[in-house]
DNA sequence: CTCGTTACAGACCGTTTGGTCTGGTACGAG
DNA sequence: CTCGTACCAGACCAAACGGTCTGTAACGAG
């Protein structure tokens, strides 16, 4: 955990954290939004094996559709609670407030990333509901995903890290109510 | 509209769009931060202030608890509209990623700013649903709040101002379903 | 009229920071 | 052994930017 922020996180922090000198890091990378890219290259795919794994295991136990949705939902929640303990890296929360409002000049890959991302998601969502055709599926996923990056937000603000998982929470009861 | 962002902002952005020189900048407000914190404090302000007024309006016209929840969720839909459609300000917007993300040196008015942001819109929803206490209300209030700062930062990833509504939408008519 | 104060204009400065450049070292190929 | 190449260390640089400082004009009070 370097600091906050792609912005407020220098190169020289990266650098003194890391151990490594300026010279090796940009002998690997061509500029700093270079190493965003590909942290958040890898974080994306890290994610989505994750939650495969966790749909593909609701599958097999056999559960319904709605549980199957309600299963998704829970992945976020579990996921919000790592996030907020620190484990995963600094760089890989909020990435859509990071790199889509901090930095004006946003760079493809990360736009991309967030692309593919966000139709992923409907696809293991639209899965999960299967025969379930009176949700806009579509619409659902995003509304987590929004949801959870809002969430981080507020988690941050309020310095309640517990904050995350409760707004998470708030909207898989009200997706729990609808469905049943 | 100068630029996006807390930081990308430059001071002299700032002057070149108010016509003003750095002296006179300087001479009304300490720091650039200064300026974030009173346009913070202003956008507050109006915002409970028309909030205020359309939830009177519900109550005037003798609406039911559940209308008056929908009409208060229904404020924010019609907010992200102008939002997106760039007549409020820049730095108005998702203040939440401005100022807690991205500078980590959050200044107390802000912080402040957000806490009693919360608590109106808190008070507001319970006073909107009345007798109807099988809602959460701090909860959901809240995540209101979560939705509008998520929504419209997948608005500003995608590119597409209606993104944000769309959005707010798909809580509202989550929260229909669930009071109805 | 004058003098103090407020309001402003804009040149200038110090720091921060991403990125470069020079030099050096390990090492595999021939 | 030698030479080319990948890898790395860290001094150095140039641009950006928030903030200061000096100078000046309006202007109300006495």
């Amino acid at each position: 955990m370097i600091d906050n922020g792609f912005r407020a996180t220098t190169v020289e922090a990266v650098l003194a954290a890391s151990g490594t000198s300026k010279g090796a890091f940009f002998h690997h990378f061509a500029s700093k939004r270079d190493l965003a890219d590909a942290l958040v290259t890898q974080y994306v795919a890290d994610d989505l094996a994750m939650l495969e794994a966790g749909m593909t295991a609701a599958f097999e136990a056999g559960a319904d559709p709605t549980s199957r949705a309600i299963a998704f939902l829970r992945y976020y929640e579990d996921l919000a609670d790592e996030i907020m303990a620190g484990t995963t890296g600094c760089l890989y929360t909020s990435v859509l407030a990071e790199m889509e409002l901090v930095d004006a000049a946003t760079s493809d890959p990360i736009t991309k990333a967030v692309v593919v991302w966000r139709e992923r998601y409907a696809e293991l969502l639209a899965a999960a509901l299967g025969d379930r055709t009176d949700v806009d599926v579509d619409a659902l996923s995003d509304h987590v995903f929004v949801t959870f990056e809002g969430a981080y937000l507020l988690a941050r603000s309020t310095g309640d890290p517990g904050e995350m998982r409760r707004q998470l929470a708030v909207l898989r009861r009200l997706v729990e109510a609808v469905l049943r």
